[in-house]
This record gives C-alpha cells, structure tokens and sequence, in this order.
DNA sequence: ACGCTAATTCACTATCTAGTTACTTACAAA
DNA sequence: TTTGTAAGTAACTAGATAGTGAATTAGCGT
C-alpha cells in the first residue's frame, strides 16, 4: 500500500540520488578549482562523504566524471537562460538582459569560467562525446537567431548581423576579464577582483 | 691564455646554459598543454634529453619551474611589442598596430594563452612572487599610455580613455575566441580552428 | 517475515611521481 | 699534467593516486 505515493523519508542511510548529487557539487568544485590534471579523486570522495568506490560505481572513471560535471554546468547556463523568456521581449531589450544575464552568471559562478578553460585545455575531448551538449546548444542560438530577426523585421537591428559572432562577442566581453582577473590583477596593477571593479568594467 | 676571448667551442658535450634552454623549452610545452597539475617532470626531462636530477639542480622544484616558463612568457610578448616602435607611430597607426599584433601573436603562440590560463586557475599564486613581471608590465602600460597622450594631443582620441580598460578589451577580442575555439566549435556547431575563421574574426 | 537487489564499506594493488642520494666525468685554469 | 669545480648520470624512495575485489547491509516489494 502506497507504493505509488511521494513518501519522502526525513533520513534515509541509502539515498543513491543524493549521494550522486553529493559526488558532483564535490567533484564541480574540485574540477574548478584544480583542472582535471590536478583534481584528486580521493580529495572529492572526502568532500563528498561518499565512499570513493561509489564515484566509480555511479560514474565509471574520473574524466567520465569530468565529462559529467561539464554537461551539469552547461545544463544548468543554458537553462538559466531559457528562464529569462528573451523571446517574448523587445528584441532589443531581449539582447540587452542577455548581455546582463551572461556577465551575472560569469560573476556569480566562477566553476563555470574554469571548467569550461579546463576543457579547453584539452581542446574539448570530453564534451566531443556528448550528445546532450548538441541539443541545448542548438536550442541557445536558435534562440538568438530569433531574437535578430525579430529586431530586423522591426528595424531595430541591421540585416546580416551573424548570431554566431554575435555571441562569442557577448561572452567575450565577460569572460577575459574574468578569466584573467588575477594575472591581470599584477600585470595591469590595480585590483581587478572587487565590486567597485567590476561595476566599472560592465 | 684566451680565458677572456669567446671560444664558442662547436660542440660541447657539457653546455649549461643549452642544457637550461632545453629544459625550459620542453617545460613550456608540457605546462602549456598539461596545465600545472597535469604537467610530468619525467616528461620534461625525457623531451628536453636532460637528465630529470638537472630540472632539480637548475630551477629547484615543479613550481619553480612554472613560474620561470611564465615569466619567459611574458618577457617574450612584452619584448616583441617593444620592437613594434610604437611610440614613434602616429597614434591611431600604433594602436592598430597593437590590436592586430596582438591578435597575431596569440594566434602563432597558443602557449601564452594557455600557460596565463593555467596561471590564474591558481590565482596567479607564483606570478604574485615574481619581480621581473612588475617591471617590464611597467613599461607597457606606460607605452600605452603616452600613445594615448599623444592622440588626445593630436585630437585624434577623445581624452579620458583608461589604458588599463583598453588594454583590456584589446587583448579580451581575441583571447576569449582562441581559449574557447574548441568547445565553441561544439557549442556553436561550426569550426573556429580554420584560416579563414580567423581572418572572419579579426 | 522474507528474500532480493542495490547502496555502501573496507581493504587492497599496481603504478606513478616529485624529489633525493651518491656517484662519475668533462672541462678549464694554473 | 694536474686538479677543483661544475655538469651529468643512474638508481632509488616515500608517498600519492586511480582504480578493484569482495564482503556487508538497508530497504523495498511480495
């Protein structure tokens, strides 16, 4: 008898779920902070207060758990984006709480800025694997293609504007600075890291 | 006899100073495609052919190490702007100059790149140590800087421009593109590694 | 109440890795 | 030719590290 019903227990000793979720915010934050070359398996498991067998069991190796970590992390902008319902905006209005959004989400998660250099690093051989990449990332410039036609069939933008382009320049403009704020920080010789710094850059 | 006169013997079976060349060659090639973490002694001494006790007795340990490969880096590019003679150009010319020597030089020397990467992941902890970076960085802002002066001068700049800000977006246009081509080319789902990628971009 | 499945634990291994000890040898000055 | 110094080599170590084998147990359906 209901066995259908949300039951919900208050504790419960074996919970694969959130042990799984666990393993991940452990292992996001290892990644990010180390690279892959420098993350431990050991160190995550410790963090995770998981046995370190169960990463293996859930996840088989560690750069498949690194695969893992980066899905979440695009699953998690990307959707955050979807969230801003752009398309039933002003197309310029549209564009211009995209280019807000997308210096918010660098700021307020730095895992994402140094996973995705980490994967860079290694010239995306992991996320070439991934099919699931494929489909949001479709989704997104879709999006964005809409949005520009939408502004020149009102006028508000200039014809030929590539979506493409138009993105790697947003994100751009975000993602130097704040990948580089700390060499920069000596290079130029001012503070790059503070919220005075950062209200003046955007 | 001779003992001040430069020999240069032809072959020496024991050179210092190229043994130190080999070294750090090797190790700025296995940093910059490994990262700090990723990146094998071992590996460096068998590419460099220098015994590994060698790594240890010219530059201490792996950190060590690191940091003269970073600062190498950055004495290369900081010379090569200072052979561009900017300062004799008319300010607008250097400015485009810069900009498109910039972009060159990153495109030809994808190690900087990855090596300042690698860098700030660590918060720019070895470049913090380092006082040769604070000088030559000197100097570049304040090369930058008197273009600047002489083009409100001139009237060509409009005067208020922070050459910190500018350098910044000089280097951001290209950086972000050529640290994320490869998990750009799966998000965007087109090549950014080609030729002509390139020259669209610039 | 029982038994099956899946979650979890513990102890283990083979290999790797930064760093070292102790030695040999080439070269240049005297 | 001798000799001191610095370049170079080889073999080694202690600890770390990714990954496993095999046993234990919680909780669910019946």
């Amino acid at each position: 008898m209901g066995y259908l019903v949300d039951t919900k227990p208050a504790t419960r000793k074996r919970d694969s779920s959130a042990t799984r979720k666990r393993i991940l915010k452990a292992a996001k934050k290892e990644f990010s902070k180390k690279g892959l070359g420098g993350a431990r398996i050991d160190e995550i498991a410790l963090q995770s207060k998981a046995n370190k067998r169960m990463i293996y069991h859930y996840f088989g190796n560690k750069e498949a758990l690194f695969l893992k970590t980066l899905e979440d992390a695009y699953v998690d902008i990307r959707s955050a984006e979807q969230n801003l319902n752009l398309t039933e905006l002003d197309p310029e209005e549209a564009l211009i709480k995209l280019i807000k959004f997308t210096w918010d989400y660098y700021l307020k998660n730095p895992e994402f800025i140094t996973l995705v250099n980490s994967e860079n690093l290694h010239r995306a051989r992991h996320l070439k694997k991934s099919s699931i990449i494929e489909d949001i990332s479709n989704k997104f410039i879709t999006m964005v293609g809409s949005i520009l036609d939408k502004g020149v069939e009102t006028g508000q933008f200039r014809a030929g504007i590539d979506p493409v382009q138009l993105n790697i320049t947003i994100a751009a403009i975000g993602y130097y600075y704040l990948t580089n704020r700390y060499t920069g920080a000596i290079v130029y010789q001012r503070e790059l890291d503070s919220q005075q710094a950062y209200d003046e850059r955007l």
